[in-house]
RNA sequence: GGCCCCAUAGUCAAGCGGCUAAGACGUCGCCCUCUCACGGCGAAGGCGUGGGUUCGAUUCCCGCUGGGGUCACCA
């Protein structure tokens, strides 16, 4: 077989060489130890949950050694393909703070665009390189054509690919399959002219070592060493439409771009051998594998199950809608990321996430659960950690579409909505009132007076008399010029004067001395100012609200 | 079924041949406290299993079991 000549004749357009290309992508001028990564989503729907993580790996990896993080979308495969997906997915992870140095990006219209000297970064438009290396391979006699399709295959092996799995008699079937494809190699140079001629289509697949009693070692950045069967199937390189495959694009791609760790999901650790094996073909240097393990739930059987698109939380843009702050999620899938980041943290509350040493040994190589107490956790934490100005522009950005009445009152009057987010915040023990933004009108919602109601009811067998007296006392003392402790003062001598406790320890002592103590007294008063028996600091609540709404909801009270 | 990955409490996890087997979340109890939210203290709960190796295994090796992934002209 003359491989130059059907190289020719199968890729008559291409006239670059593997080494123009070379030229053409030189290798990349970076400091020493600079790692390369990239994300390489196909453009097939929203950003999956479970995309964050090697998301979050490659952006630490990348910018913490001084190298590149680029943007490629792998949209291959044209059925699958959703419109709009690709600058959905871009916009979605600006949200999360994910910046990329180079690939694509969103141009001027809205559109998916690219910047960056290793481009085109979107595989549909880079059929031309693919067909450079096809060509080589071809003409090293690696690559053959096979103008049958998968079906003409299983017919001639007299097999049915799902049936195999199905009737687990797999071993037998897969080899005649197998044979049957091996079939295709044996073609002549006559035969390939005439199937052109004749206007047929033909996939390209890779001629396969062939040994898979042979094992094939790779370190995994993760793992460790990996020991697996030498790849052995000839496995398509170029689709039927001239678009090539995951494998093929994979192997081009990052070897041109530059990267030199590749971070994906552990799903493609099976076709590790593929890619190996397609890197030895093309003489390409090996990049470092990292394979992370699958963000898991947990199903009605009590197994664990791959979280998948259809799961609560699978979309990335969920975590927004449910109130969620990017920080949040990202923080949380930190702690499952590395160990040590919650004692990190801990250590270093006001610092952001990027000052952390991210580290590779500190992975875990079991797949996690996912699990909402922990992300709550974490949420409650770095929403209390906020300054009240920025947890006040983050609450407006999500209550502007998921809450707009909310967002009336807060905008009406930044600087009392700010104040009011103040409460009880910036200091070591910050107040941890909300987990999600959701939370936060049920939390304050009383410092409006339109949002006003009366919530919780006095408790059973609550004397009248008592609550109109100690208003009225109150009303009588109260000076806003006093302090927190002056202000308390004056309730404890309510309390006392109307039979009270006002010692906390003296009524726990011997309640039955008393009609009740100051804690009843003071939850009047905030029953009738708040319409709630929760509420943050009284003394500071009502200095917020101001001595006309204070006394208006106290006399509305008594009704 | 083949191949591959994984295996410490309900969850996430330290551990890397000798420990009363860290810590965090959740759960429960107590304390602090004018309520709440914090904060403090404490409790319950764990090395899947059988063989080796070793003076000694959670730790190293093998089998088993269990869970997961994968086996496309999808990525």
């Amino acid at each position: 077989m003359d491989y130059q000549k059907l190289a020719d004749l199968l890729f008559p357009d291409v006239t670059e060489t593997p080494a123009d290309l070379e030229a053409r992508f030189p290798a990349r001028q970076l400091p020493e130890g600079a790692k390369v990564t990239r994300f390489a989503p196909s453009p097939t729907g929203f950003v999956h949950f479970g995309g964050l993580f090697p998301v979050l790996v490659g952006e630490r990896l990348a910018h913490q050694s001084g190298g590149v993080f680029y943007l490629r979308i792998e949209d291959t495969d044209a059925r699958r393909e959703v419109p709009g997906a690709a600058e959905s997915l871009i916009t979605t992870l600006e949200k999360y703070g994910i910046h990329f140095d180079e690939g694509a990006i969103l141009g001027s219209d809205g559109k998916v665009t690219d910047t960056g000297i290793y481009g085109p970064y979107k595989q549909s438009v880079r059929g031309s390189i693919y067909h450079v290396y096809a060509k080589q391979l071809v003409r090293d006699g690696l690559a053959y054509p096979c103008f049958s399709t998968d079906e003409e295959l299983e017919e001639l092996a007299n097999t049915d690919k799902k049936a195999e799995i199905k009737n687990m008699d797999w071993e037998n079937q897969a080899a005649a399959r197998k044979q049957a494809m091996l079939a295709q190699r044996d073609f002549t140079m006559e035969q390939v002219e005439a199937e052109l001629a004749a206007g047929h289509a033909f996939v390209l697949r890779i001629l396969a070592d062939g040994d898979g009693e042979k094992k094939v070692v790779n370190t995994d950045l993760i793992r460790g060493k990996i020991e697996m069967p030498v790849n052995d199937e000839d496995f398509v390189l170029l689709k039927s439409d001239g678009i090539p495959t995951y494998h093929f694009a994979h192997a081009v791609d990052d070897h041109l771009m530059g990267t030199t760790h590749v971070i994906r999901g552990e799903e493609w650790l099976p076709s590790l051998p593929k890619h190996l094996q397609l890197f030895n073909y093309l003489h390409f240097r090996l990049p470092k594998y990292m394979h992370i393990s699958q963000i898991m739930r947990l199903d009605e059987n009590g197994n664990k199950k791959k979280l998948s698109k259809r799961d609560m939380g699978a979309n990335l843009n969920d975590y927004a809608r449910m109130g969620y702050c990017a920080d949040a999620v990202v923080e949380y899938v930190l702690t499952l990321l590395n160990s040590n980041y919650e004692e990190w943290r801990t250590a270093n509350p006001a610092l952001p996430y990027t000052d952390f040493p991210f580290n590779i040994k500190k992975m875990s190589s079991s797949g996690c659960l996912f699990d909402f107490n922990k992300l709550n956790d974490v949420s409650k934490n770095v929403l209390s950690r906020m300054s009240a100005d920025r947890i006040y522009d983050e609450t407006c950005v999500w209550a502007e579409d998921n809450d707009p009445e909310l967002y009336a009152h807060l905008t009406a009057d930044p600087d009392y909505a700010k104040s009011i987010f103040a409460i009880g915040r910036g200091g070591k023990k910050p107040r941890k009132d909300f987990t999600v933004f959701g939370d936060v009108k049920p939390y304050l919602d009383f410092f409006y007076d339109d949002l006003f109601t009366v919530k919780d009811a006095l408790p059973e067998g609550t004397d009248m008399a008592d609550v109109a007296a100690a208003i009225a006392a109150f009303k009588d003392t109260y000076n806003e010029a006093d302090d927190t402790n002056a202000w308390f003062d004056k309730v404890k001598a309510i309390a006392e004067s109307l039979g009270y406790a006002a010692d906390m320890k003296a009524y726990k002592a011997d309640p039955a001395a008393f009609k009740g103590s100051v804690a009843d007294i003071s939850a009047f008063l905030r029953l009738a100012v708040t319409g709630r028996q929760n509420a943050p600091d009284l003394y500071t609540v009502m200095h917020l609200l101001g001595r006309e709404r204070t006394f208006a909801r106290l006399d509305s009270f008594l009704g």
